[in-house]
DNA sequence: TATGAATGAGCGTTCATTCAT
DNA sequence: CATGAATGAACGCTCATTCAT
């Protein structure tokens, strides 16, 4: 399955054939077919398994108590921290989970689903901060969440798949200054010191 | 080439076929082919004629003089919204842009200057306000341009194509109040006012 | 019409296209098909046209009185040299006759026609020099006659267009040379002087 | 393979469908596709195959000592035979070798190293006559070499496949004969005894 | 006469999937 | 569990031919 995934990583869905698959793990074609129920199949098993690691990343990542606005920017920090990571380590799963999936329907819908249950974590903490007065109630949060996984996706992106303009430095950083920049990014802009 | 336009955006590049487009065109299958060298073809067509119109924007959209804070967010909600207001009108070039291509190595390969070229319009501006010092030049301006251009990614991928959380609200906005809120998250980030 | 001869000869029937055809002369599509009546027939017109001509230098070649033994020797000689002459400057035509004309059926009999009818000729000819006691009339004269033509299409189709052992020497040969050691051969065989 | 073989030969490689052999061969049309890389790959191998075997042979045809004029006629006579042999209990492969191939330039390249490889062969036999006095040492025994080809392809060629004058008697040859009367004008020409 | 856009039947090839062994 | 030959539907593309202008 790591086979396939790296496959459909970098060749994409379409241009993966079972026959390469097989090949590149030294079985035969209808082995295949005893391990999983068709290509599309196992497409979704990878997708799948790679939203269940995801969600434990970002579910570990924003644990911590409330406090000040330093405590939140570092907390952001460690979080964007763990996904860069998990992102550096799982370089094709997060290809795959960027790429679109080739456009197969229930892929993308996988796909879809997993990056809304990201939008949501983010989601959740900004509502807590609202709540705890450390962000105005007068923003709306889902936009910012839905500007902060956009950021997230930007960065992976441009870090790990050289998408973006080239040699921008960005492939030269480590995942904790991506994190500090994109953090500082995060909440207080362009502007920000 | 509206249609294929069209067919590629909502189907994907693969699943939509040359007999599917020349269908709804109403013309025989060789006729395709008397206008389009390829299917490949057609899609590198429709791309790089995006990337044109797009540029257009850009380069129009940042038509303005040095000035104040206030002048250059006003200058980039302009930009943005221009933006917002092409990709509105463009859905399926965007959807396409965005979507990837599909996997297909020349499309892909257009895509990315596509989006390199957009990276590099909102660098020079970057650099300008440094210059200008409206920004501080302790930044790293390609990191800050790539957010940048993530952003506006992320936010066209969710405001028109449903992607991210659904019921956000966001398909609900206009051009322009996504480019006010934009630009505000990109000077002033989350606890921007 | 020396236009699709000379692609018919060099790249085959069947790689030959219309579109070619015309390209080469200049001219539209549609305007070939004026001209003739479809892509078989004007193929079947050059092999006819061909076929005429190829007759007549057979039956000008073959203009003799009986005589001596040295007589019949220098008269097909002479023969040989018309015939190789008239290959040499008619390359495509022999190109096209001796190729076989990529196997569509009419072309292929058209071309067994011209080859029949030059058999023919010889078959005549070999049959005077019987009546005439110039050679013996126990032997098979319709096989001499095909035999006589394999000589002179196997030797046009290695000096003009390269088959057979590379390097032969062949190509360099005049038409005059031909003739004279084809004629040798013809009537003496390995042994003779 | 045999199937594929005899359909090129008879209806030439263009005519010839991948249907066609699959239908006549029982199988589907992917099936084909498991055993040969293309259709031009299966006409190859079947023209390298038979390159192999005409120069089987040869080889063995022309094995003989040296000795007396006599001597070196039966030995032509006996390879002769061989050929015609060959040729007539390998029909389909010979129409495909003599026909030219339909024009596919690998296919004809194939072709024509068969022939040249022939002509080599013969040509080697001549060079050893000739060492051993048995042939005048002032002929050019390349050209010999290839008008005695030319006569076995076109000796073949009237026997098998009716081409030349019709009803000429040669079809109904035995081999034998035909070997017989080629090697007596391949040595003593139409004036031969 | 000439144009060239349009036609459409037909072909070679691919590849996910199956199944007897 | 594993094999690998076989399947066949489906697709992109070609090209001789037509026809309105």
């Amino acid at each position: 399955m790591e086979i396939a995934l790296r496959r459909f990583a970098k060749d994409g869905y379409h241009a993966t054939k079972i026959s390469d698959i097989v090949a590149e793990a030294g079985v035969a074609q209808g082995t295949f077919y005893w391990h999983f129920k068709s290509k599309e199949a196992i497409a979704l098993e990878i997708v799948e398994d790679g939203r269940r690691q995801l969600l434990d990343v970002i579910a570990q990542g924003y644990r911590r108590e409330a406090g000040t606005v330093q405590d939140m920017v570092q907390a952001s920090e460690a979080l964007l921290a763990g996904l860069f990571r998990f992102a550096e380590s799982n370089r094709y799963l997060m290809e795959l989970l960027l790429g679109g999936g080739g456009g197969i329907e229930p892929i993308r819908q996988a796909i879809a689903e997993t990056r809304a249950a990201m939008e949501n974590a983010f989601l959740q903490n900004i509502r807590r901060a609202i709540e705890l007065g450390m962000l105005p109630d007068t923003i709306d949060a889902e936009f910012r969440a839905a500007l902060i996984v956009s950021l997230i996706e930007g960065v992976i992106t441009r870090w790990l798949f050289g998408l973006g303009a080239p040699d921008s430095g960005i492939a030269a950083k480590t995942a904790e200054q991506l994190a500090s920049e994109t953090a500082r990014f995060e909440f207080f802009g362009l502007l920000g010191i």
